[in-house]
RNA sequence: GGGCGAUUAGCUCAGGGGGAGAGCGCUUCCUUGACACGGAAGAGGCCACUGGUUCAAAUCCAGUAUCGCCCACCA
């Protein structure tokens, strides 16, 4: 027994916290700066810095994990560059909470000192998701960690600003903007989350001048009626067409109004009229754009009502609603209300209704930035997978509509802008200007900052050190592979192709994962607010960072899936089996074998052809980013065909007296289990690492395999030489008859003990070579010595027998005194019957003329085959039900 | 309103023109010296529905239903 002490348990904890140290400590995940070779490289997707591991995280950390560890092994110079985003109103209101916890707001400290206080906090807990990376086994570059707002980002996100004004794709304007009213700021468009509600639709009445007449309009909003500007009916429409030119009366402020025509308007919907509050709504902005009518706004900045709403001002937009509502019904100027279903704009980050309104802010217009970002995916430069990722992204792309990027924030990038009071220049630099250049006034600073996504947007470059000419910006850009969750495709893969292309005048990356979002396990999204969500570093402190990435691996596909504990549990499971099959091979290998492939069994050279192929699928499946694939082909290879069968086979040997035989099947396993190692080990880096280093390490011409760091291997490659199809057939042959004779002596109540001595019945001897060529397999599998191997069943001596089909030959296993007659002809009678139905399928197959005619040959062979198979089955069956029960067979 | 995706075993999901697969769960048996986080043997599906294409459809096409997700300016 070799000098190996492996508990019957894999215990991921203490493996996982030293092997992360080792490897942190070492250096290993560094990238080098100037590689020679191949490189492959990654820019995680930057957690905010709020942010703790979630299960997309987790998801995501995982896929990109796998990738660069793939890429290492292939020999490549990689670099997975790791940080985290400044998300500034996530940032802010985390701070702000901080301070509303002592009584504070932001205001009364002022901006500096908030700052700090921001910063303080990010010393303190910015690192939290990083260290959360750790606990996964990411192999990131930790000592190239950025953030968006290092000094050097900083530089270059300004840069950036300045020079897309100078090019005129940035502009200031005074625009309807989505307003969050709690964050106190302009949120995008992309930032505006559409909920599902219900209200009330209120139809109003509003009095038309000079008549006794009154026009009713249906709105939501009866509170944006201060800003109301017009009346918009359909231009076609009869019923009001007489209307049309003349004025209504805005009721409560009495303001005259045009009664206008406009297309936009839909005749079906409400009453057919429409008020137009350009100040508050972007379609009644469009039409009054058309029509040039002036906007009023009524709500203010803190979703307020403004002095246009006479006594109504200074209250609440949305809570005066009902008064206003009730005054209305007072004048008569109500007419009743209904239910009404539709969306409503709310802010992504805080959830509160947004108010449009008008506002001066900083815009980018995309136009030109979007038509080469359309051209590389179209013309495959990046490639998204699933590759349907990439029309939507194209589709929306052509939709493309100004940014705002201008926040009323504190915590961000502020806008390198300056204002002259006296003479209204506005300089957009750099540098803050001393004066005013055009009149020597002084200069204030816009208060603004960007939007956090106008950083992000920079992240494959401005990582690397844009805009100096940095060797990491040389070596690294493009990246290889981005992997992302769908919902930031837009908000961020869009715009960082944008700039990418702009700044870099390449695409940031080659390709584009889009991986599937883990719901939970009832079908809702995971998250905190509705407690759905399932703490990935839970599932690391249950199951260990193996089982969580092998399970989330395994259940992740091309669409969203449910998220199940048993997918971990699963991959615990099978860390352990690979652990204690592990065990078997350490302790059990002759003490001066080495690994070497050496087949000699057709156990050896079957496992072999079979790992050939399973190499080559393993790279194939990691390239093509099917890592659910890959670890469904590792997990099927490992546990039903290494660890059922071939352990199970070579056993025998490994037990056994001869010295020659333990050392070759020693050398085979380890040799074997070098290359599995190396398969797994980009999904399951710990416990394939640690088994690795209990390998025996030879001192003179070691298999190439072995290193001193699975971390550094290669990933394994088929030689050429291992494939052995008679091999496969064999094994195939030899698997379905022990499963036969194991179900047969069940279904039969054959004590276990029983020693079986069968025969083997094979017109094609090498269908028989698995059974024939390693004797002490059978024993060790089923407890059955082989009595004879004969090519005709009526070469074999007269018994009782009952038969075990498998592809190419027959088994035929001895019953004397051990048969139930009852369970026997129940046994006899199951398989007659699905005989009987295989033959008449295929009889019914080959009496069609046009299947004999039109299907491909091999088909039709095939189902004669079946055919010839079934019917010699049951004759088989017949005779045997004749020959024990006395009885014929009759179906 | 447009688009995309899904519908397969009790559950969670693979598969994808030529005899339905996995994990969990279930039944029976097994503490054999790698592993009970294990082993052996089983049970369990009209592959949502309706049509079409085809010698052959769970698989391709069309439609329907249900669910989910994006996008969109119906107040």
């Amino acid at each position: 027994m070799a000098d190996v002490s492996m508990p019957a348990r894999y215990s991921p904890h203490e493996v996982e916290e030293r092997l992360m140290k080792e490897w942190l400590q070492s250096g290993a995940f560094h990238g080098e700066t100037e590689p020679v070779g191949p490189t492959y490289s990654i820019v995680i997707p930057p957690p905010n810095v709020t942010g703790s591991l979630h299960m997309g995280h987790a998801l995501n950390g995982t896929i990109q994990d796998v990738l660069v560890r793939y890429h290492r092994m292939l020999g490549a110079s990689t670099l997975w560059l790791v940080g985290t985003d400044h998300a500034g109103i996530a940032t802010q209101n985390k701070v702000e909470g901080q301070l509303a916890a002592e009584g504070l707001r932001k205001e009364d400290i002022g901006r500096d000192d908030f700052e700090r206080r921001v910063w303080e906090w990010r010393e303190r807990y910015g690192s939290t998701i990083i260290e959360q990376l750790k606990r996964l086994g990411c192999a990131c570059d930790y000592e190239r960690e950025r953030f968006t707002m290092d000094e050097a980002y900083h530089d270059a996100v300004l840069r950036a600003f300045v020079d897309l004004y100078e090019k005129g794709d940035i502009y200031r304007d005074l625009y309807l903007v989505n307003w969050c009213p709690r964050c106190g700021s302009a949120i995008s468009d992309l930032e505006v989350e559409h909920v599902e509600r219900t209200d009330k639709l209120y139809y109003l009445r509003y009095p038309i001048l000079g008549t006794d007449d009154h026009l009713t309009v249906a709105t939501t909003r009866p509170e944006t009626m201060f800003g109301d500007t017009a009346v918009a009916v359909n231009p076609d429409d009869p019923r009001y067409g007489r209307y049309v030119g003349m004025k209504a009366v805005v009721p409560l402020v009495d303001r005259e109004v045009p009664i206008i025509a406009d297309e936009h308007v839909d005749p079906e919907f409400g009453t057919g009229a429409l008020k137009i509050t350009p100040g508050h709504d972007p379609n009644d902005a469009e039409i009054a754009r058309r029509h040039d009518l002036p906007g009023i706004s009524a709500i203010d900045f803190t979703g307020r009502l403004n002095e246009q709403a006479g006594d109504f001002a200074g209250r609440d937009a949305d809570e005066a609603r009902p008064a206003i509502v009730d005054r209305l019904t007072e004048l008569g100027l109500f007419e009743r209300s209904e239910d009404y279903a539709h969306s409503v704009g709310t802010c992504y980050r805080c959830g509160t209704v947004i108010q449009p309104l008008l506002s001066l802010q900083w815009f980018m217009d995309m136009k030109r930035l979007a038509a080469p970002a359309i051209e590389c995916v179209e013309d495959g430069r990046i490639d998204f997978f699933p590759h349907r990722w990439g029309e939507v992204y194209v589709e929306w792309m052509r939709g493309i509509r100004p940014w705002c990027v201008s926040r009323q924030l504190w915590w961000g990038h502020r806008l390198p802008v300056w204002y002259c009071d006296d003479c209204n220049e506005v300089v957009v630099a750099l540098e803050a200007p001393a004066a005013c250049p055009q009149c020597g006034g002084p200069v204030r600073r816009d208060e603004d900052v960007l939007d956090t996504w106008f950083s992000s947007a920079m992240w494959p470059f401005a990582t690397l050190g844009w805009p100096e000419s940095t060797p990491e910006l040389k070596s690294y850009y493009p990246t290889s592979t981005l992997s992302t969750a769908r919902d930031i495709i837009y908000l961020w893969v869009a715009r960082m192709i944008m700039m990418g292309l702009e700044y870099m005048g390449d695409v940031p990356f080659r390709s584009v994962i889009v991986h599937p979002t883990i719901l939970a396990a009832d079908g809702r999204r995971m998250s905190k607010s509705l407690g759905t969500g399932i703490d990935p570093l839970e599932l690391i402190d249950e199951y260990g960072a193996d089982a969580t990435r092998f399970g989330l691996l395994y259940m992740s596909s091309v669409q969203d899936v449910r998220f199940s504990a048993e997918r971990i549990e699963m991959g615990r499971n099978f860390a352990n089996k690979l652990w204690n099959a592990s065990r078997l091979i350490l302790q059990g290998v002759h003490p001066a074998a080495t690994p070497g492939v050496e087949p000699v069994t057709p156990a050896d050279r079957w496992i072999f052809s079979r790992l050939g192929s399973v190499c080559g699928e393993m790279a194939g499946l990691y390239e093509s980013f099917d890592f659910a694939e890959a670890a469904r082909v590792a997990y099927r290879f490992v546990w039903n065909e290494v660890c059922d069968w071939y352990l199970e086979i070579a056993k025998a040997r490994l037990y056994g007296e001869d010295e020659t035989e333990r050392l070759q099947v020693s050398g085979n396993l380890l040799a074997l289990l070098e290359r599995i190692l190396g398969l797994l080990h980009p999904m399951m880096p710990f416990v394939t690492a640690e088994v690795h280093r209990n390998l025996p390490r030879a001192s003179a011409g070691a298999d190439a395999q072995t290193q001193a760091d699975l971390l550094n291997a290669r990933f394994p490659v088929a030689d050429p030489g291992w494939a052995d199809e008679s091999a496969e057939r064999a094994m195939v042959s030899f698997i379905a008859a022990v499963a036969g004779i194991r179900s047969a002596r069940e279904e039969l109540d054959v004590p276990r003990d029983a020693v079986g001595r069968v025969w083997i019945v094979a017109a094609d001897p090498g269908r028989a070579s698995a059974l024939t060529g390693q004797p002490g397999a059978l024993r060790q599998l089923c407890g059955c010595e082989i009595a004879g191997v004969v090519a005709q069943e009526d070469e074999v001596p007269a018994g009782r027998f009952t038969t075990v089909a498998a592809p190419g030959l027959t088994v035929l296993l001895p019953l004397e005194g051990l048969v139930d007659a009852g369970k026997e002809r129940a046994r006899l009678l199951g398989r007659a019957e699905k005989a009987a139905a295989d033959r008449a399928r295929a009889n019914a197959k080959l009496s069609n003329e046009r299947f004999v005619e039109k299907a491909p040959p091999e088909v039709v062979a095939q189902e004669r085959e079946r055919l010839a198979l079934a019917e010699d089955l049951l004759a088989d069956i017949a005779r045997q039900y004749r020959e024990r029960l006395g009885e014929d067979l009759s179906l």
